[in-house]
DNA sequence: TGACATACGTCGTGATGCGACATATCGTGT
DNA sequence: ACACGATATGTCGCATCACGACGTATGTCA
């Protein structure tokens, strides 16, 4: 026990896909929304596709939760950018850790081809 | 093309988390649904603790799609267990493979520790 | 000028997970 | 005999989330 560390990223696990995705893509660099959108869907061969719908409402659970904020740098007027906090990135790796786990003990069941 | 393999298991993926751990349940071995319940919870530490709500709306769902069917021995009246279909590894198997290389690009992401 | 990409956003719907609740049997202790 | 907890299955309503459809602009280029 004994780890209070800012808050505890353990307890916004499991992300949802779609969400681990934007924290994802903002892990590689500041970005803004449409930005996201494009980088996800070419980066997973079209096989994760975010609507607009999806991913505005990502975002603003991302703000609120404190994983994303925005980033100062904004050189064009009309658009904002999104920059991964300290927080956000613990929360992605503790995801991704949980994700490994899962993956070692799939492999483990799935082997042995029914008794 | 040309793959119809029986069906196409990518068409079912992404798994729900509580779905996947399911499916992982049987794959070890038939179980009813109050086993698969405790098998869960112990194996993942009670970090999974899937409620009955979301137990039996799984299975219906599982059973409708053809990945699980019931099984045969029910040496018990009132028990109705549960045997992985060779359709139901195979996408158990995909979701594996999909979240492998989801962690392998999610750890390749997080490493630089942001320019 | 017209079409398409860029860019941001809302709204309604459907799928999903969860807690609460309901019901019943079984085993064990007192 | 009775009570209590574990076993066992299921329903219901609520909240969350992803998605498609739609709306609004501006930029770009033929």
């Amino acid at each position: 026990m004994a780890e209070s560390s800012s808050r505890d990223a353990a307890n916004l696990l499991p992300l949802t896909p779609a969400l681990f995705q934007v924290l994802l893509s903002l892990a590689e660099g500041d970005k803004h929304g449409y930005a996201i959108l494009k980088e996800v869907e070419s980066r997973t061969n079209s096989d994760v596709v975010l609507s607009t719908g999806t991913l505005y409402g990502i975002i603003k659970r991302l703000l609120a939760d404190g994983l994303i904020r925005e980033s100062a740098s904004r050189s064009d007027e009309r658009r904002t950018a999104y920059r991964l906090t300290a927080f956000g990135r613990k929360v992605a790796l503790a995801e991704a850790d949980r994700l490994r786990t899962l993956v070692v003990t799939a492999e483990r069941l799935l082997r042995e081809p029914a008794v």
